[in-house]
RNA sequence: GAUUGCGUAGCUCAGCAGGAUAGAGCGACCGCCUCCUAAGCGGUAGGUCGGAGGUUCGAAUCCUCUCGCGAUCGCCA
């Protein structure tokens, strides 16, 4: 049972309030000595008429702790509860070792549909360290949703569709080299698409082309559907490489342009609530009520645009998946768009609109640069990995080295790989999401510190006493009596292990990846000071050392499903 | 200008349905490998939580104002 459960129900007997209200008011201490959880008492100040330090002298001393796992204390205005060290770590660490990777997992999402749309990169551009940003967070929620019984669809809503591809198929009449695209076709598209913009500024007629390349692809004209096609094709060659790598995968891949014919029935449904208007020769949804400015859903031309876009989809995924939740991982800059979209959904009668949310993200820059793939000022996601990797690797080649490690090439290369993503993908879920990331080399670079190596060596370091254990016979861990484990450093990794399960799900509740990230970043720490403190195979007393080795099987198994959950792989050396 | 987000240690960030002496990592300085992987561990220095008011027994956290930075504001996505 839940142990701030047991005080609600003691305390709530003592001081007369109802438990909700005391569960709301329980608190972690601050400092490991000041207890496991405290009950601050200026609530009861006025109806008692007694200072907090008198109140919490009186009741504290009055609580009969009897076949409970706790010791009070009153601290100043406070009643401290101490957990009994042995009864916390025979709960935590024995859940862990039966659990295994179950462990933080739940059923609160069964039955229930989760959306989440992320990555959704541009057909035919270059996927950059912006991309990355949708890409690793989308994957990540996908986990931990999953990881708490949903029902999770994965949707990468390609940006296949819109004026751009009226600009490409201009350019690349004009100027495109077929076996160059061949050869590089995200580099000869971007070639082109640079140029274009180049270009459009000294000649008008460039931008009349390419408006009506995208009318005729949208009429469905061969000729244009056809390149349209072929982009398309290439790029998800290229993108999916890129998804492999980062262990990154979706149920769907319907993209703008799978909407496309879905349009004219939002239009229609517009319509007929009275909600379209003509204004300025486009036609529009006025939200002036909501504080907003119109939404436009058809342009003067006639074509779409993505709102009409985001519409459709949205009533289609309704219709498709009778969501519990609709989630789109979409930078910031795209807030006042999704606010219309879904206020334009709720006019139009839609209810689900409620469960559609805007999980925003920051800005990637670089040296206070924004990227921007019509200046070509971009960094390559891939060039990312690979420094990532290469550096990482030549860590891999001396330390095994100097530690007369005898590895493989294949094993180093997978290592490599493997801590050198790692590190990339931990730098995008280490902080809060709506934070913008400043890209250094130097920073991401750096795998000291709170980073994925870190973790990953914590964890391959630990396994490595689990396997000598293992090798030199000895049994029973998954048995072993683990209350002798009370020791402060012992006693601190075990807290650490214990609120990982409530990380996992705050980070779902906010969306944010990070509190799983900091949970394991801390069990970490407390490890690592354990590890540096504490024989684990040279302790002298057998029961001790036993136990010793079911925690350290415990901060594995925490570790790698909390990395699992950012999307990060572990290795068993390193 | 309007809307919105942000401003916490030299740097990067936590903490913000108010609560105990504001925490991590990096960097700096000083230590720790005859011992389970030193991508590790310990210690020291470093903060008037952008500023000013207010609410409160109590404010980094809530309210108002203000300064600075970014994003967004009808036919790109």
């Amino acid at each position: 049972m839940d142990y701030k459960q047991q005080i609600a129900d003691i305390l709530s007997e003592k001081t007369g309030l109802d438990r909700e209200n005391i569960l709301k008011l329980v608190e972690i201490p601050p400092k490991q000595d000041m207890g496991d959880y405290a009950f601050p008492c200026f609530v009861l100040a006025k109806t008692l008429h007694k200072a907090p330090p008198v109140i919490a002298s009186e009741i504290a001393p009055a609580i009969d702790v009897t076949g409970t796992p706790f010791k009070v204390k009153n601290v100043g205005p406070y009643i401290n509860f101490f957990i009994d060290r042995s009864a916390l770590a025979s709960d935590v660490v024995g859940r862990i070792v039966a659990e295994g990777d179950d462990y933080g997992s739940s059923e609160t999402g069964a039955g229930k549909n989760v959306i989440v749309e992320y990555s959704s990169p541009n057909i035919a551009k270059p996927f950059h360290v912006g991309h990355a940003f949708t890409t690793i967070l989308g994957n990540s929620l996908s986990r931990i949703y999953r990881k708490l019984g949903y029902n999770v669809i994965r949707m990468n809503h390609l940006g296949d569709y819109g004026t751009q591809f009226g600009k490409l198929i201009t350019a690349y009449r004009l100027w495109g080299d077929e076996e160059a695209l061949n050869k590089d076709p995200i580099g000869e598209l971007l070639r082109i698409y640079v140029k274009f913009h180049q270009e459009e500024k000294k000649d008008p007629s460039l931008t009349t082309s390419a408006r009506e390349n995208f009318r005729k692809l949208e009429e469905g004209c061969p000729e244009e559907v056809e390149l349209w096609q072929k982009f398309r094709d290439m790029s998800l060659v290229v993108f999916n490489q890129l998804y492999r790598r980062l262990g990154v995968e979706f149920d769907n891949y319907n993209g703008e342009s799978f909407y496309s014919d879905k349009i004219p029935e939002i239009v229609d449904i517009l319509n007929e609530k009275g909600l379209l208007v003509e204004s300025e020769g486009a036609k529009v949804v006025m939200l002036d009520d909501e504080g907003l400015p119109p939404c436009i859903i058809l342009k003067s031309d006639n074509t779409t645009i993505y709102a009409s876009r985001d519409l459709a989809s949205a009533l289609y995924r309704y219709r498709t998946y009778n969501f519990d939740k609709n989630i789109y991982v979409v930078g910031g800059t795209q807030a006042l768009h999704f606010k219309q979209v879904f206020a334009v959904l709720k006019k139009a009668g839609f209810d689900f609109a409620d469960n559609c949310e805007h999980v925003a993200f920051g800005l990637v820059k670089f040296k206070g640069m924004t990227f921007s793939t019509r200046e070509g000022n971009i960094v390559l996601l891939e060039d990312l990995l690979d420094e990532a990797v290469s550096k990482t690797r030549e860590i891999i080649v001396r330390n095994a080295e100097e530690r007369g490690q005898d590895m493989s090439e294949e094993e180093i290369n997978d290592i490599s790989e493997k801590l050198g993503i790692g590190a990339v993908i931990y730098t995008y879920v280490k902080s809060g999401r709506e934070r913008d990331i400043v890209f250094t080399w130097e920073d991401m670079l750096d795998f000291n510190g709170d980073t994925a190596p870190y973790l990953i060596y914590t964890y391959a370091r630990t396994r490595s006493i689990l396997r000598k254990a293992s090798d030199s016979g000895i049994t029973g861990i998954e048995n072993a009596d683990l209350t002798v484990l009370t020791g402060d450093d012992e006693y601190a990794l075990i807290r650490a292990l214990s609120e990982l399960p409530e990380s996992i799900v705050k980070a779902a509740s906010s969306n944010e990846p990070f509190m799983i990230a900091r949970q394991i970043s801390e069990i970490a720490r407390a490890h690592n000071r354990f590890y540096n403190n504490s024989n684990i195979l040279n302790c002298d007393d057998e029961k001790l050392k036993t136990a010793r080795l079911a925690l350290c099987d415990a901060v594995c198994t925490a570790i790698r499903e909390g990395l699992d959950l950012l999307g990060i792989n572990v290795v068993e050396r390193m």
